[in-house]
DNA sequence: CTGAAAGCGCTAACAG
DNA sequence: CTGTTAGCGCTTTCAG
């Protein structure tokens, strides 16, 4: 490894110019500033980040923490938070937990010690409390779509009841009565709150829910898989799904299309999260859409704002609208 | 910021001794033991791994550069890649590149500042020679799924050829004869190699290609979408498509339900690379199917026996064979 | 304008 | 078994 030492020895001057010149091009003779970066380009010499960051106190690094790599959702997010990192000359470092507690403690611990200047973070379960411990002076973080409750932190979330209200309503407009719910993690607020907004808008019309409709599907294809399996068992099947996340309703059209249940015919359904094969796929699906791209960027300049000292002392929620889109996949019940 | 010098003052001990304790749980006398994890704990102690990193020379992260965190292909290997990685005790740095060479050029320079002990990469652009500069000795790196040449290195390539020859193979003995290749970036090895495959498969037949039926879609699903257009404007259609890649299927599909055409009964379609949509699609995709899952966890094993200096000193070049996986999307041509 | 030297927080000889 | 001390590579006073 060529160090800073080689270049000053090979430019003929000291460590402290060499320092001066690579971090400020102007600075200096005409003369030292040429041996220098004659010298430095003569070792490839690539500055050590690491040392650097130990004597600045920051890597220009963020992190972004997410529960599920394969989501849409997150990795739209992820590309919100890339270009206003790539703005402030910031890397971003994308951390996968896979919904898993003990992977997203390592990096929580990871991070506490120095090796980002601040993150953001989805996560896990809000039962997780590691980040209690995370000094939010030295090392800001930002919550993005699911927060912790009773954890105080700046955050990014969508008022996920209102997304799940809308969708279960227009289903009820469309004179379905018996809807099945495909349920979230419920160690989640977006869980929780889409399992209210669907409650919520069974009770705005005045009927009863039917627990039998709600299955737990655990926010993976697997669980939606399975839960409409579920739903299809039932003595009274639903005559309409809605699935609380993307990869559920990925499982839920999976069983539904091996059980040759016919969209919008035999059973409407309506997925929360907005992907790219949603538009295209036979019959175009009917979705709530959260602006994915835009919660990343806005969470990223939060961030910054801490990073820079130029946030307001208290925290800042901001709470995004969800969209209903309607496009095919739901029709009027049919008796 | 509480440092081992705090813990050092509060346990009435040396800072060596901290050290030491926190990085063996059998060092030293029990009394001391208990002595310095108390303190720790009392003050909440998290060790800076930048200075740690400093002194050992290496900070346990690895990175992954992928050119698309919304393409499947990508996130799946990175899976492979975090599980191979979380057993070694390390951490990864997930990074995209958006296909950017600009992007990808500043992560490499982030890494070669040892911030990162290795990395494994899909480079964005096989003309980017930023890699010759990076020396291995010190920052091992491993390509995966492109390669660039003239720049030897580990690499976990599958065989793209074979793949687009099946694809196109398959086609030609439905009877197809006019089939349209969505192709690839042409700056990637394989973009490239898709491409040959499917001339080699027509060849084999002993039929010439319509250079008019190939269209570049470079590897996105807006790509994909127009040259799905510009083959249906054709004097003549072509009867099916291979598309060489996941997002290009994409947007073709979406071309394709657009102008109402039936999939297989009016154009058949097979893309490269499978995924969660493709099987539940209707009709359900024929795809060739790499094995993603694998290749990261390959390519992490190959990087960690780097790391470990337990690698054969020549470089080691695995080529996975594709899977053609017929599923109902390709059907007898029409005449 | 430039160099010497003090540290950033930690590990690892080297002594005792 | 434990403490002292010398760095790791870099930035930044502080002098000259």
């Amino acid at each position: 490894m060529t160090t800073i030492k080689d270049v000053a020895l090979e430019a003929g001057v000291s460590i402290a110019s060499v320092s001066r010149v690579l971090n400020d091009p102007n600075y200096g003779s005409v003369e030292m500033r040429m041996k220098v970066t004659a010298a430095a380009k003569k070792l490839g010499y690539q500055p050590n980040k690491i040392a650097r960051s130990m004597v600045m106190g920051r890597t220009n690094i963020i992190a972004l923490v997410i529960p599920d790599i394969r989501n849409q959702f997150f990795t739209s997010v992820a590309r919100g938070v890339e270009d206003v990192a790539s703005k402030y000359e910031y890397r971003v470092m994308l951390c996968n937990t896979d919904e898993n507690s003990i992977r997203q403690r390592q990096y929580i611990d990871t991070f506490r010690s120095k090796i980002v200047d601040g993150f953001i973070i989805a996560v896990a379960s809000d039962r997780d409390h590691d980040l209690d411990k995370v000094d939010r002076e030295t090392l800001p973080f930002v919550f993005i779509d699911r927060v912790c409750e009773g954890v105080s932190a700046d955050a990014i979330v969508v008022d996920n009841r209102n997304g799940a209200y809308k969708a279960v309503s227009h289903l009820l407009e469309l004179g379905h009565r018996r809807i099945g719910l495909i349920a979230g993690k419920s160690d989640t607020l977006t869980g929780r709150e889409r399992l209210r907004g669907y409650e919520e808008a069974y009770r705005a019309a005045g009927i009863t829910v039917d627990q039998a409709l709600v299955v737990d599907g655990n926010f993976t294809i697997e669980g939606g898989y399975e839960a409409t399996k579920a739903l299809l068992e039932l003595g009274e099947r639903p005559t309409a799904i809605f699935a609380a996340n993307n990869s559920m309703t990925i499982g839920c059209l999976r069983a539904l299309t091996e059980a040759q249940v016919r969209i919008p015919e035999d059973m409407s359904v309506i997925g929360f999260d907005d992907s790219e094969w949603a538009e295209f796929f036979v019959p175009p699906l009917t979705v709530v859409r959260q602006p994915t791209y835009s919660m990343g960027t806005l969470a990223a300049e939060i961030l910054f704002q801490r990073l820079t000292g130029t946030a307001p002392p208290e925290w800042q929620e901001v709470v995004l609208k969800p969209e209903l889109v309607i496009r095919a996949s739901c029709g009027p019940v049919r008796w």
